[in-house]
DNA sequence: TCAATAGATGGATTGCGTCTAAGAATACTC
DNA sequence: GAGTATTCTTAGACGCAATCCATCTATTGA
């Protein structure tokens, strides 16, 4: 990314650093009773410089999400109109792919020991809702009604979300988040639409 | 619910009445630029009082629908197992039927005014993720597997927030939300789910 | 008149996130 | 080497949300 001895004052701390100082406390204390300054003593620097890493607190759990978002957002604007159809399946396939989050995946099998249930349902939630008001827009782009654009842009967001979320539920370890995204797709053509409906 | 006099000091200020002088300053400067001691000085009461009546500075426009919301989850999780599929829509109908919010819909139609594009997407988001958590729970406990009942409950969850949505960027006065809601649950019989996988 | 109840209030506290001015460490140039 | 630009760190202050508590005020009912 950028040359490796660049001018000026070479980084103290690193982002590894502070989300290794910050998950051991989330571990021993808990996630709300764990406060930035508690995080950046531990790591050895100052309050100040956390955010020049993360921008919030819970950043430190979803920074490696956010930016594959991001990316897949960046994507997803760029798709013309006519060709969405195999666009989307690559750009969602694309963002998780080779997806292995070392601190969001502690934090999500130790939820309920960092005290972080109620916190990272939020948290998913708003990643969750961040790609799907880019995947509803290309849908709406598309000629979809704005109703309709919404709630297949949530059926395809939720699909991503719940695949990282079966992953790391299931030891993280077996199989990968592109699997289980496999999984989830293939899950929305056998489910039972007609459901509520009928 | 309560007795109309009952002992005790009355109530010096009402909810109306926060909310109306909240949605005024929001309209004047913006909710960012709103704090909460703003809104209790137009309102002539302390500060402290203001979280008597909201929990939190959004939940002025959120109060409404969440209460709903928190009937609907009350409802889902009181559903049996073996008898889920008419019960949703009757739950997610009544959840939407008669709704009509004037500070929400205020906001969803004055957001750019108001500076809430943001704030508006992440708060519609987390009420979104909570009725999905409630629908998600009764599709597992009716036998569907954990990715497959969070993709389903995504999607009956975002025709509920989609419906509200579309009702008020209609202007709030063509239809009501529950007319939305019957696009919303037939346009999910539509949609061209295999469009992604292809 | 006197409790009991329900609400209102001021003030203190904690913690997040923002900002700014100053300082420290490095590379580049002469 | 001396100076300079660049990049990062840091201390400190700020505004604000939200919680908490002790105290005060207004009402009902005995």
């Amino acid at each position: 990314m950028s040359s490796p001895s660049r001018a000026g004052r070479p980084k103290a701390s690193s982002r590894e650093t502070l989300a290794e100082a910050a998950c051991e406390l989330f571990l021993e204390r808990g996630y709300d009773a764990t406060s930035v300054a508690d995080i950046t003593q531990r790591a050895g620097v100052s309050r100040s410089s956390f955010f020049n890493y993360f921008s919030s607190k819970s950043d430190v759990l979803w920074s490696g999400l956010d930016d594959r978002i991001g990316r897949a957002v960046d994507d997803l604007v760029a798709v013309p109109e006519d060709r969405q159809g195999g666009e989307v399946r690559r750009i969602l396939t694309a963002l998780v792919d080779g997806f292995a989050p070392d601190s969001l995946a502690l934090a999500m099998t130790n939820s309920s020991a960092m005290g972080l249930d109620d916190e990272l349902e939020r948290d998913a939630a708003l990643r969750q809702a961040r790609l799907a008001a880019a995947l509803a827009d290309l849908a709406h782009r598309s000629g979809v009604s704005a109703l309709a654009a919404d709630i297949v842009a949530a059926t395809w967001a939720a699909a991503v979300i719940a695949a990282i979320r079966a992953w790391a539920e299931s030891g993280a370890g077996r199989g990968s988040v592109a699997d289980r995204f496999v999984d989830a797709m293939s899950a929305i053509g056998r489910l039972p639409w007609s459901a509520p409906t009928s």
